[in-house]
RNA sequence: GCCGAGGUGGUGUAGCCAGGUCAGCAUAGCGGCCUGUCGAGCCGCCGACCCGGGUUCAAAUCCCGGCCUCGGCGCCA
């Protein structure tokens, strides 16, 4: 019979006097079972010494009559231990005695090892697979935008401040300014993932300070509905992938991932306004809804469509940034895309003519010469174009119904936590 | 930034409101028994009241201050 190398960690150990059983999840994925008896006197010898979580390989043969509800059942000629663990694990690997999430992401690299955990980024990997295989499809390049920049003039959100040789430099909040740059630079469909970081001292299950985006512009749009086009599909090309290729994954977590309901229904303001106030919250004309209103607006159209997924479009100007396009007075082509009542992005549109580009900045009370660095290339060809960036953590978060955004990421950053 | 909740062995909790047995339980760790376990089981052991004041004969418990954490709102992805 052929001899088989298992390598991987040591998730159970149950000595039973003169029979012992080593669990082991192998760096295959596998759960593999090694029994041992007591007469294969160093192959016990061996197998005593093992702690939960250390890391083995152990050579045998597969055991005939496999009794053990495992993917394999092996019986070790050798174990070898390549790195053993200290018996006195911080948290309890076993799972049997859930850590709270504080104290997880303490260590999370030990958290990390929970089938559960595991999933999570295998699901969220397969999300990003499909949407970036779907833009690429499309003709969309990846490009790589700035994170550092030199001016911290966007949406107004708290900036991170850098010491930049000296000078002041900020973190990124949004690859916005320079993905619309690339467009002038006459790439007409592009898109950015990595990293943007707030300072926002935000307390909650849904905000981080350092998050990743899949950043999507393009060019020559008719208007802010192309846009939607693209975003709806490249979320639903998404979710297909995982539902393709998760299944065991989404097995774990105990969640049902069902396709999108297309097209993806759109609520636009002022409508807005009568949908929430016949749903009991009031608020006040020209202005924007917040975190409750969100979760009305979602309760609306799974009623009225019964879809997780839709837009809401025509923002008022007043509440969105100088570089949105705007519609009839006071709207705007800002489109924000919610998820199971939770913001999962926000596009659109972008003004894309010089003269009214400068006019909104100064309706914005801003100063025309500190954007000068972005503005002086729309008078140089500047085609109508439009984008969005969708928050990679809050999709993965409200696919699986997870209860904290922090579990979608492998080493979180919020307000407190810069460690590990 | 505003508001609320909470800090008890390595981990997770009970006890606190009505102050008073060696601070209970589970899990992990250590030791023992056990030849088919699979959340193995059984027996034993080790291990904790966030910090500093105060009230009291007596404080995990009541009061004050501090530190830390979580969450809701705002802002946003």
């Amino acid at each position: 019979m052929v001899e088989l190398i298992v390598e991987g960690w040591v998730r159970g150990i149950r000595k039973l006097g003169k029979i012992m059983f080593i669990v082991v999840d192998s760096k295959e994925g596998a759960r593999v079972q090694l029994t041992i008896r007591k007469q294969s006197s160093g192959v016990w010898r061996e197998a005593s010494n093992l702690t939960l979580e250390s890391v083995i390989r152990a050579e045998g043969k597969p055991v005939e009559a496999k009794i053990a509800k495992v993917d394999l059942e092996i019986a070790p000629e050798r174990i070898e231990v390549l790195s053993k663990a200290d018996p006195k694990l911080p948290i309890d690997p076993t799972g049997r005695t859930p850590a709270l999430l504080d104290t997880r992401l303490d260590y999370r690299p030990l958290d990390l090892r929970r089938p559960e955990a595991q999933a999570i980024f295998r699901v969220q990997s397969a999300l990003v697979e499909g949407m970036e295989s779907y833009l690429r499809s499309r003709g969309f390049i990846r490009v790589f935008t700035p994170v550092l920049i030199g001016a911290a003039s966007e949406s107004g959100a708290e900036v991170f401040e850098v010491n930049y040789f000296g000078r002041r430099a900020y973190l990124r909040q949004d690859p916005q300014l320079h993905r619309q740059l690339t467009i002038i630079a006459g790439f007409p469909k592009i898109y950015d993932l990595g990293p943007s970081w707030r300072a926002e001292k935000s307390h909650t299950t849904r905000h981080l300070t350092e998050f990743n985006s899949i950043a999507v512009e393009m060019a020559f749009i008719r208007d802010e509905h192309d846009v939607m086009k693209v975003e709806e599909e490249m979320v639903v090309a998404g979710v297909r992938n995982v539902i393709e290729k998760c299944e065991k994954e989404l097995s774990i977590l105990g969640v049902d991932v069902d396709e999108p309901k297309t097209p993806f229904p759109e609520v636009r303001f002022p409508e807005v306004y009568d949908i929430l106030e016949e749903m009991g919250c009031k608020v006040e004309y020209g202005e924007s809804y917040g975190t409750e209103g969100e979760r009305l607006l979602w309760e609306y159209v799974r009623e009225k469509y019964g879809a997780d997924f839709f837009f809401v479009n025509r923002f008022p100007f007043a509440e969105k940034p100088f570089y949105v396009m705007k519609a009839e007075p006071p709207w705007a082509r800002s489109v924000d895309l919610i998820y199971k009542g939770l913001e999962l992005s926000s596009g659109g549109q972008r003004e894309h003519r010089y003269s009214v580009l400068v006019e909104q900045i100064l309706e914005k009370g801003l100063d025309p010469e500190s954007l000068e660095w972005f503005t002086e290339f729309f008078k140089y060809g500047a085609p109508p174009h439009g984008g969005f960036a969708v928050g990679i953590e809050r999709l993965t978060k409200q696919l699986l119904n997870l209860p904290n955004i922090r579990e979608a990421v492998l080493f979180p950053r919020d307000v407190k936590r810069l460690l590990p």
